[in-house]
Order: C-alpha cells, then structure tokens, then sequence
DNA sequence: ATGAAGCGAGGT
DNA sequence: CCTCGCTTCATC
C-alpha cells in the first residue's frame, strides 16, 4: 500500500493520509490534487512521520488525482513552512498557501495571447480608437492590459482586433527576464563600505548560516554595500532575495538596480496581475543557471517563494513595523528571513539605520555579526536636529506650522533649497463634528473617527475601507453649513503652506497621492529636477529617498506616535523622526531639522535632539527589561471577535476563565480590544506576557484546543504582536 | 472551508 | 407533507 501523508489547502483541516495510485511517481514536496469529499483540492506531499493525523485504516484512503508539474518543494522549505506554522501558531494549510501563490504557476508552461499595434486603419474612425491608437503606439500587452494603457474599454480594443488593427501575438508565459550583470557598473566604495562588502563576500564565499545587522546611519550606502554582496551570488550563480518593507519604496530601488547591474529585478508582491505572478514563480522556481530569476525584490510574501537556489536574503529598512503581518498568518518577515537563511545555510543582512532593539539585542550577544557604516557617505555631515516647544512659540490660531519653522522654510525657499514637512496623518483633518450640536462623524463598522480627505470630498474610515460623501446639513441636529474639521492631516498641512508661502511649489506625498509607480516616478523626477519647494509627507516620506537640495526637515507633530502608549510607541517615534531626519543635507550642504513638540523634555525627544541615538537605547533596553518586555519577556495576545457584541464578550470570558496558572506567563484580560469594533466586528483582547524560559505557543496551544466556540467566533493568536489595537 | 444530513417551526 | 433556516458532522 503505498500511502502517503498531504497537507491539503484547507486551513480548518490538518493533514490527510491518500494513496498513491500505480504509475504515479511522489516524493516529499510534490505538489499533487487530491479528492476531497466532493471536491478537488491542491495540497504538498509531506514527510509522514513530521506530522500527526488521525489513523485511517488503508481502505478508507482515496487515491490522489494527480502531479502538478511543478519542482517538488524543497525540504529547507517544508521545514521552514513547518518551524513557521509552529511558532505563530497558524495551521499549517495556510503558511503553505503562500509558497503556492500563483495557482496560474502550477498548471505548467503555457502561452497567452498579447496584442500590438499594425499599420491596418480601422473601417472608421471613432475618438476611442483614435485615443487607442495613439496611447498603443510600440505596446505589445493583453487586452486587458492594453485597454488600462489607453484608458478606453476593452470593447474599443477588440473592435480593433477584429479589423486587423491589432494583431494577436503568442506569448511564452515563461519568458526569461532580463540578466543582471555582476560588473555593469562597479561604484567606488569608501573604507568603511568596503570594508563591510568584504565581509559580506566572505561569509558568502564560506557558506553556511550567517546573520549579519548592516547599521548604517542614514546617507551612509547601505544599499551599495549590500549591492556587492548580490554581484558576489550573480556571479556564483545564486539568488538573491530583497526584501522591502513597502512596495512604494520598489520604484526607488529598482533605478538604483539597474544603475548598478545593467537590468531590473523580479519584482514581487500582492498587487501583481495573475500572468505576472505566473511568470514571477516560475522564474523563481527555476535556477539562474537556467535562466530563472536571479534577484527578487518584494514585499514580505516573497519569503515564502520556492527559490531554486537561494544564496543571500537582504531585509531592508529591517526595524519597519509593516514587516510584521496583521492579519491571517500573524508571521514577523524579519524574523521568519532570518530562519529561511537559517534553513537555507545562508547569510541574511538586516539593514538599517534605526535597528529594532531586538536585532541589537542579538547582535550585542553575539548571534548577529554587527557591521556598522558611522559615517555619511561622500562626506555629507548628519544633520542638525533640534526641538521647538509648541507651549512656548505655537502657531497662530487655526495653523499648525510654528512661528520658527515658517521662518526656516522661507529661507529655504528664498536660497531655492528644499523643505520638508513629515505628518503621520492621512487626509486633511482626522475628526469633523458639527459645531452646531457637537455631533462627531464615526464609522458604521468601527470605533474610528472619520477622516476627511478634500482632495477626493469624502469622509473615510482608515480602518475598513468604508467611505461618504461630507453631508451638506448635520445629520443629528440638521444645521447647514456647520461641519467643522479639527486637527491636522497631511492635506491640511499642504493647504496651510501654500496660503503662507503662496509662490513655492508643494508636492503632497501619501499613500493617496503616490499610489502607482507611474506616480511614485513623476515625484521622484519633479523633486529631483528641484521643481518642488516644499514636499509635505506621511511615513512614505521618511524613507529611501534622496534629494540633495533638501536641507530643512520640519516634523509637524513627534507627540503624535507617544499617544496611545503601545509598547513601541518610543521606539516607533524615534526611528520615524530619525529616518525623516535622514532626508535632509544628503548633498553637500548641511541639513537642519525642526522638531515642533509638547514634551520636549520626554525621553525619546531629547535623545533625538541630542543626537544621542545610544541614550535612547540604553533607556528604552531598561524601560523593557522592567517591563519584561521583547526582548528581555515576550507577548502575545489572544483576540477574539464575532458580529455579536455579546457572543464575543462570552468567548473571550471562557477564554479568560480557563487561563492557566503558570509562574513564568501572566495573563491580563479579557478586556474590550483599544479598537471594540472593527470591520462591523466586535472584539476583546487577552495579553499573555511571558519570561523568556516559557514554551509559550504551547501554552496557548494547549489553552485554547480545549475549548470549543460557536462558528461565528473568530479567535486569533499573535505572537510577538506589533498592533496593540 | 464547505457541502450533506438532521431537525424543529411554520405553512399548505 | 413540504419548505426554510439553522446546527452538526465529515472530509483521508
């Protein structure tokens, strides 16, 4: 009987034990189809022994349907889906699924059919076509792709097919991306970088695990350093992994590559279209030696690809909190990247110039080797931070930018230098209420104010998406005209420097404005060719990019990040000012940098202002090791929720009732999460924080399993959580 | 997850 | 005697 042991695509069900049918070759790592009840389902042959399953005697097991012609995964992988599984306690169904992420990929080469332009003219000609053929001009792409191009329906476009005007070409799926080249253009490193790239080279020459953190301060070229070690893995044949903590940084990085290696990586992450997906893990799972990918740059989900031959992975900007997943697999990248190199027997390089007190933490005892880049590079000097007491020089009434900080901006506008304006806030104000009866605009489905966004009119909630138009009349007292908008966004910044400073040039930078690459590029051009004054700017701002004429960075509100009081909430502001503050006197002139503040005394404040960056580490280790926090303890939390108020608040009692009694885990709540309602579902929350010595996940594990919950209960473990809502 | 089966309430 | 909505159960 030849059985064998599949973890099938279906989170709520642990593996299953199948037959192999005659004929049909398996080996740990296939990718096979399965029967299950009525259905067909994809799942990964697995070593039977690794896994429990309920024993089902050999009549009762069905045989698999089929081979999907894909590589088997490789066991580094299926241990590091394993290790991944276990640690943040997510079914093993659902790590898995994102290996497989394109299910395109696995039904094996193939071609699709793209379209370009002819010399044929339509029978006759309409505005549409007329705009079609102009914007189609030298594109070949699918229909679907080419009606985006053009802007006009793909009805326009396949009137035009039939007319002959574009003409179907066949298109291997597969098609080979473009070789980078090792030696395309070799920069000239200073001591330090060279010094750190040899070290880099070394280990990889050497082979075997090596973690390294690469802390650089900002303008230091990290990204160079980094860089000599992918030309080291192209030239050797091997992969490399790039890992960005946001995808609009990709644009940035991608000139830098092809400056450097002569072509653009592969690119992957969430938003790719299906055929790019496709071609991007068919690349991945193919050896550069015959001519798969060669360097992969993505968001966190590219961490689970099945790389042929993976020789380094770069996590950069490590210590951003968007590595760490919130939803579904609640995995951190930057950690689950270090055990993929772990696995893998590869160096990892965690980069950056605000490092996570963890990964400094690990690299103080030893386990990462520490490679620091002191200085700027090309002699650029740090530049000059100081603080400005909102109490005693405050805006005028209604403004929000300091007597001080206006002066500064002036002058930069008057010597043609740029400014730079960095507000954590979306939109243009974060609550409207009627001044009428008081009334505040909430969300229907969340315990979240409104933000206003005048750019597109509408009220939006940040949290789910939901969206109104501002109504013209209060809908609680019905007064017109009475809608008043309180505090500042990003839009209400902007507004307020173009009615001060009427002749400079503003460019607003958010998520909102710069939400394509197309638009993300236009910026970087206007801002580099010095055809922006004053850039305006949410976290997007802080990182990656590099303006030489940029000499004033102004943060409208450092309090912002100290309210609510998470865990991170130091940490968090002080890399946030300290990136922002690395945009400004990259060239050759100074930068200064304006902190307006309530708290100028605070901890966190005054380290920056300092420049102190060790006092701020040293007294942000002791605030977590008093508080047993990461990474003296560890935290997790328990969230569970339902559409029932009632229904949610019982589960998480049961929950909390049968917490264990452990001298190393203390457990805290149930109590309300900080956001109650999110998504139209109500939530509570449990803390469990833990010394060091305790096996946690096992706790839960055990906690939980025994407990039953009605279906519409959603109960979710974070280990290691980031989100304190 | 997701479909099938079981079951009581309410209707014809 | 049937349908509707809900819960329970099994899936190798």
């Amino acid at each position: 009987m030849n059985r064998v042991r599949i973890v099938i695509f279906n989170a709520a069900l642990g593996p299953l034990d199948y037959r192999v049918p005659q004929g049909m070759q398996v080996e740990p790592g296939s990718v096979v189809v399965a029967p299950l009840g009525p259905r067909q389902i994809t799942g990964i042959v697995w070593e039977a022994e690794r896994l429990p399953a309920a024993e089902v005697p050999d009549a009762k097991l069905r045989p698999l349907i089929g081979v999907l012609p894909v590589a088997p995964l490789k066991a580094q992988l299926r241990r590091l889906v394993e290790w991944t599984a276990d640690y943040y306690c997510a079914p093993l169904a659902s790590v898995a699924r994102m290996v497989l992420a394109s299910g395109g990929a696995l039904k094996g080469p193939a071609t699709m059919t793209e379209y370009r332009l002819t010399d044929h003219e339509p029978d006759r000609m309409t505005p549409q076509r007329l705009r079609a053929m102009d914007a189609l001009q030298g594109e070949q792409a699918t229909i679907r792709e080419l009606s985006e191009l053009a802007g006009v329906s793909d009805g326009v476009l396949r009137g035009l097919v039939s007319q002959g005007v574009l003409e179907p070409v066949e298109v291997d799926c597969d098609r080979p991306y473009p070789r980078a080249q090792p030696d395309f253009a070799v920069p000239d490193l200073n001591d330090s970088q060279q010094h750190a790239a040899d070290r880099f080279i070394e280990a990889m020459q050497k082979g075997g695990f090596a973690p390294f953190l690469l802390d650089g301060v900002t303008g230091s070229g990290k990204t160079e350093v980094y860089f000599e070690a992918i030309s080291e893995a192209l030239a050797k044949d091997r992969q490399v992994l790039v890992l960005l903590p946001e995808i609009a940084l990709t644009e940035a990085f991608l000139r830098r590559f092809e400056n450097r290696f002569g072509s653009s990586p592969v690119v992957w992450h969430s938003s790719l279209k299906s055929t790019e997906r496709r071609r991007a893990w068919r690349a991945i799972a193919t050896p550069p030696a015959k001519g798969g990918a060669q360097v992969v740059v993505g968001a966190r989900s590219a961490l689970f690809l099945p790389y042929a031959n993976l020789g380094l992975i770069v996590v950069d900007e490590a210590h951003e909190v968007s590595f760490k997943q919130d939803e579904g697999v609640r995995y951190n990248a930057r950690d689950v990247a270090v055990m993929r190199a772990r696995f893998e027997e590869i160096p990892a390089i965690l980069a950056s110039a605000t490092p996570a007190l963890e990964s400094l933490q690990m690299a103080e005892s030893g386990i990462y080797e520490k490679i620091e880049l002191a200085s700027r590079f090309g002699g650029a000097t740090m530049p000059e931070i100081s603080t400005l007491d909102l109490r005693e020089t405050p805006p005028e009434r209604g403004r929000w930018l300091a007597p001080p900080l206006v002066k500064e901006m002036e002058a930069r506008l008057e010597r043609s230098e740029q400014s730079l304006l960095f507000l954590n806030r979306r939109g243009y104000a974060p609550l409207t209420l009627c001044r009428h009866c008081g009334y505040r605009f909430q969300c229907p489905n969340c315990s979240a104010w409104l933000v206003e966004h005048r750019l597109s009119s509408r009220l939006a909630c940040h949290h789910c998406g939901y969206e109104t138009q501002p109504p013209a009349t209060c809908p609680e007292c019905g007064t017109e005209d009475c809608l008043v908008a309180c505090g500042p966004g990003v839009e209400r910044i902007a507004d307020e420097v173009r009615e001060i400073m009427p002749q400079a040039r503003v460019a607003l930078v958010t998520s909102d404005t710069l939400n394509s690459p197309e638009k993300a590029a236009e910026f970087v051009q206007l801002a580099e060719e010095r055809l922006v004054d004053v850039i305006v700017g949410t976290q997007l701002v802080t990182k990656g990019f590099h303006f030489p004429e940029l000499t004033l960075v102004g943060v409208v509100d450092a309090d912002l990040g100290l309210e609510g009081g998470d865990l991170r909430a130091a940490e968090r502001t002080y890399q946030q000012v300290a990136q922002v503050a690395g945009r400004a006197g990259r060239g050759s002139k100074p930068g200064e940098v304006l902190i307006q503040t309530r708290h100028p005394e605070a901890a966190v404040i005054a380290a920056l202002a300092a420049g102190d960056r060790d006092a701020f580490y040293d007294a942000e280790t002791e605030a977590r090791r008093h508080a047993g926090a990461p990474p003296f303890g560890r935290w997790a939390a328990i969230i569970v929720s339902s559409e029932d108020e009632a229904e949610a608040r019982n589960a998480a009692r049961a929950i909390g009732g049968t917490a264990p009694h452990l001298p190393d885990v203390a457990v805290l709540g149930p109590a309300p999460a900080p956001m109650s309602l999110l998504r139209g579902r109500y939530r509570y929350r449990l803390l469990i924080n833990a010394r060091r010595s305790a096996q946690v996940q096992n706790v839960i594990r055990e906690w939980l399993g025994a407990l039953d919950f009605p279906r519409s209960v959603r109960v979710s473990i974070d280990i290691d959580p980031y989100s304190f809502v």
